[in-house]
DNA sequence: TCAAAAGTGTTCGTAGTACACCCATGT
DNA sequence: ACATGGGTGTACTACGAACACTTTTGA
């Protein structure tokens, strides 16, 4: 009985995403492999869970691997899990995916499996996002589960992120988008606070569309629910200087 | 370098929603447990992820077993993946959780590590859902997530779900609330087509309320976006007939 | 003919959109 | 002073809620 049990080995994907305020960009970090399979790809960071250690615990360990932070104060929230038997071509292997917003965008290390580590700028192209970093540009895909899953095998090469990476940067994004409108903890890159015109450069991104497509009043009466002021104001550019505002706590 | 990663058994949780039209009442599965850990609790469906199976095959499996059921055609979709040590007693187990909705409310026979398997009426009770079979009640519950594992360990009694049960159930029900006015997959459980009553009865349940207190005219209005109509009338009761509808295919 | 249930239509209030106008800062 | 961006206010529109009214059946 117990030999037909799989006992597949877990690892822990992490989307890992946070805000350059200098050039006002969205980031998503990206680890090179240093081992194989897709060894010298690019790929989501990723880690085994270990004995005694749950989802979240490895999550944190992750990110103290990849990028040398100690977040006391940071979010993690579960994506989904990816179970598809074609996503990997060795050993079976499942994934639980995790997304973090990181308050800020901190220096990179490339840790262990990894040799090289850095952020890509997220932005989009015609109907798809893509992650952009010089030369290197990796696009989200508008295919189906089954779709994407049936061709993947044909499909590696360097151009490509390793494994199911596509995918499951896919359903991020989706993810995201849809919980802009009621609970868009994707905020929390910005930091403790943030100006209404930030928050809305991160919905106009997601949106595909523009920043001033965005228009700031109407914006402010339709999303104020979900933020509280913080008091204070910035002053960083040319204008009137802007109020503050930080994500309001859910429930 | 091999010892220290886990590898947890993977179980799969599977939530079976149907629909008595007797009764006009939502049905959930559940199981005697035959074997320890809770021996003779009631629990969820569950079964192991075994070797050269996806997930998906497991959840086809499961239902086989559980209710003897062979479907050509249902749905099944991911509701969250649970690694809190503190879910199981004894040796560490993963619980991928998938949600089944099936299209009429079949017969049961209590497969293997079942002695009794029944269709529990879904009901609410104040502030929390509750499954009702005879003198049975299992309720959900209100706790944060922190909150309710720290209890779990010392909440151990019949009265209780198995495992987490309780909470990945109360996961389950915010989920269906949740979709009911963009996805409402729940409705499936009415079958190939449906009138606006018995979507309204459905509705009416997760939202805690009446089926009076739904407008059938504004109901109409508001989600008819969802719904394809079905052609020809049903008549069952007293009153004049009513049209069927059908849901609309997703994207 | 009456009750019950389904379907249609109308009014009203609220919430989102478009856009004009005022305010505060840097150059 | 003027350009730039932030903030306020107003008119218009759309959609959901409340509810009256009509249609179709069974008893």
């Amino acid at each position: 009985m117990a030999n037909i049990l799989e006992r597949p080995l877990i690892t822990i994907t992490n989307i890992i995403w946070s805000f350059d305020r200098a050039t006002q960009q969205i980031q998503v970090l990206l680890v090179k492999r240093a081992h194989a399979p897709f060894k010298d790809s690019w790929a989501l960071p990723e880690t085994f869970m270990r004995a005694n250690e749950s989802a979240d615990e490895a999550t944190l360990r992750l990110i103290k691997e990849k990028i040398g932070l100690t977040l006391t104060e940071f979010h993690t929230e579960q994506l989904a899990t990816f179970t598809d038997r074609r996503r990997t071509t060795d050993e079976r292997a499942l994934s639980l995916a995790y997304m973090t917003f990181l308050p800020e965008m901190s220096p990179l290390q490339a840790g262990y499996g990894a040799t090289d580590a850095r952020w890509f700028t997220f932005g989009f192209l015609k109907k798809t996002y893509q992650l952009s970093n010089q030369q290197l540009h990796f696009q989200t895909t508008n295919a189906t589960a089954d779709q994407y899953y049936q061709k993947l095998p044909a499909t590696k090469s360097a151009e490509q992120l390793a494994f199911d990476h596509q995918w499951i940067l896919t359903v991020a994004c989706q993810r995201i988008l849809n919980k802009l409108d009621y609970q868009p903890n994707i905020l929390m890159i910005l930091g403790a606070s943030f100006t209404l015109r930030e928050a809305r450069t991160i919905y106009a991104i997601f949106r595909k569309t523009t920043l001033n497509a965005i228009d700031n009043s109407n914006f402010k009466k339709t999303h104020q629910h979900l933020f509280l002021e913080a008091g204070t104001t910035s002053q960083l550019r040319v204008g009137r200087p802007a109020r503050l505002y930080r994500l309001k706590p859910q429930n």
